[in-house]
DNA sequence: TCAACATATGAACAATTGCTCATATATTAA
DNA sequence: TTAATATATGAGCAATTGTTCATATGTTGA
């Protein structure tokens, strides 16, 4: 039985004369494997969302605390909350718990020189 | 009559007294305004989905049609259309059109950027 | 003009996301 | 221990998103 990847009709495939082979061929070879954009993506997502990225600017200064963020952004504790686990998750904010408090601060520097860059492109787009 | 503001009852809000409100003002003082953090996550958004991700990825080397890139990624026409007018609209990629093919190419070296700082970030996640 | 091809786009649908609400967990002080 | 406070989290829901399908637009050559 021949592979099933050879069978697919593959009706929704660009299957006709257009394709540029070489084009395609070195264009493959020089993508990272799909892990790796995939990983990129997860973290490009956690700066695709206004509360988060307002949450990682607030950060930019000092740490701060779940309320404080709440109260500072005018959204409830619970958001903030959710939304911070994300950020942890994706190792972009840390955590330090002091009392009853816990105590955000940002994790990497890199979520500064992203943001930067966010940044450049949005206001090289105003001519 | 009182400003609203000041009468809303804000049961959501947290408005217990763990706030810091200097941390809160001087973070408050030094954020972008919200139209700006708002372009900056619709932005991100761009690099948040890994179909979009391998597009800009693929252009890195070299301009594609639409149907190189449906067949690089093995997907639908119509759906990396669809992506790539997103993409146009974000201004990280442009069009040339030569005869029947839509020639894409990116639009701004700052995609490189941002995609190099993202794969540092990922990369360094690996201890 | 017509047929073939390449791309673009609207509608529909399933999957994902972000918030709210209610409640659980954890810490502190009485 | 109990009450109060700060944060975390599961469930539910409305809004958004990404793909497919069908079709429209635009270009080329006969």
């Amino acid at each position: 039985m021949a592979l099933q990847k050879d069978n697919l009709p593959n009706e929704d495939l660009c299957e006709v004369a257009c394709v540029h082979p070489d084009a395609v061929k070195s264009a493959a070879e020089q993508m990272p494997d799909l892990d790796t954009l995939f990983s990129l993506a997860e973290l490009f997502k956690m700066f695709g969302d206004t509360t988060r990225i307002r949450i990682m600017c607030a950060l930019f200064e000092r740490e701060l605390c779940v309320c404080d963020i709440a109260e500072l952004l005018g959204m409830g504790q619970s958001a903030i909350s959710h939304q911070l686990r994300l950020l942890r998750t994706a190792s972009l904010v840390r955590v330090r718990r002091e009392g009853k408090s816990s105590y955000y601060s940002l994790d990497d520097e890199h979520v500064r020189l992203i943001f930067e860059m966010g940044l450049n492109h949005i206001q090289e787009g105003r001519n």
